[in-house]
DNA sequence: CTGGTATTTTGACACTGTCAAGATGTGTTG
DNA sequence: CAACACATCTTGACAGTGTCAAAATACCAG
């Protein structure tokens, strides 16, 4: 953000620079401040200082924005989900715990933009951009793999991945929406939906 | 609906007569047709029949009027779980049963409905009506207490209804959003989160 | 009948997303 | 270096939104 700040603040030239991503730092920090129905086009403008139709010539519109800034966070909960997956150090187990586990600290750490990513605005209808199914996709393919090697493991039952990641994602988001409007639920708890 | 027309399309007095019931009745009407975020006051005036500003005598705000639009909802879901839960044909594993499938059902049935009671804009800051927390409130703990029956009659694990409560509701909520957003998942499946 | 109150309307304002047309840089080619 | 093409940004404009203030209208108690 730093830097972002530094290329506004010394604007060198009419052209930004990187506007692009500059938006996107904007807005991440718009959504944290005041939440996500609150973002509007012009005072993210404002606040990148640039005028109301800037960002058209980047985004084609405010759902194309919110894509681009949902396929982010798809992005990193994915590299996060990954170095879990494939961390050596811990057995099937505890990576089906640090999953949950983690699944939800991302939920409870970016509360807004989780919302943005799993609320329904940018995948109702015909909304959701290629970008954003290209990242997200192998978010969800990823954790029926996961499943499906935890089943083989015998580490919790069924012989249907997708169908048990259907149900277990369903749990784990309904609990992180719990979790995120304020009523708390320790780790122990989480213990026993895995059963 | 029929009724509302009538009262509309005859309208006898320049005074609606009850503007009020018939703005709920439109209103879930538009809601049903466009969804919930294509609902604007406006419309729903002009389908009601009235001038713009109309409304706001009878709802101090938008946020008024989705508020009492779910509490209707949440009055309908009550009636219904009440039913299920004091129905003198049924046995305790039935009822729990009942319940899931009914829940899902509900969302099923009205899925813009269900998406305005349980989706957080009328429930984050301080947007929730009095009339609203306590119809909805009831309808929470009418849970908790069917939970605590079925954990006492060791139908399901656990000793704290509330926790498991919320638990529950989680997993049952998520895997309603699923539903709601195509990926059907049969009764058979909702057993495996019964345990 | 008359005054007060409840209800509805018209007018207005700030805000939103988005498009069209013009202005201003940047880069490339002759 | 000059001139043109292109990317980028700005100004102007429009329809739609929620909401308030003030005026108009209907109903109801005295």
């Amino acid at each position: 953000m730093s830097l972002a700040n530094v290329i506004e603040l010394s604007r060198p030239s009419y052209h930004h620079g990187d506007l692009r991503s500059a938006l996107l730092v904007a807005a991440k920090t718009l959504i944290a401040e005041a939440g996500i129905d609150n973002l509007s086009l012009r005072k993210l403008a404002e606040r990148a200082g640039v005028s109301r139709t800037a960002p058209y010539h980047h985004f084609s519109g405010k759902n194309d924005l919110l894509c681009a800034i949902a396929a982010q966070g798809f992005r990193r909960r994915h590299r996060q989900a990954m170095a879990t997956f494939e961390d050596p150090g811990l057995t099937l187990e505890q990576k089906f715990e640090a999953y949950i586990v983690g699944y939800m600290q991302f939920a409870a750490d970016n509360p807004e933009e989780y919302e943005l990513m799993f609320g329904r605005s940018i995948w109702k209808q015909e909304n959701s951009t290629q970008e954003l199914r290209d990242v997200a996709y192998p978010c969800f393919q990823q954790q029926v793999d996961m499943i499906r090697s935890w089943q083989q493991a015998g580490l919790i039952s069924g012989d249907n991945p997708l169908r048990t990641s259907q149900v277990i994602w369903g749990a784990v988001h309904g609990i992180a929406k719990l979790f995120i409007d304020g009523i708390y639920i320790d780790a122990a708890q989480i213990e026993e939906v895995s059963q």
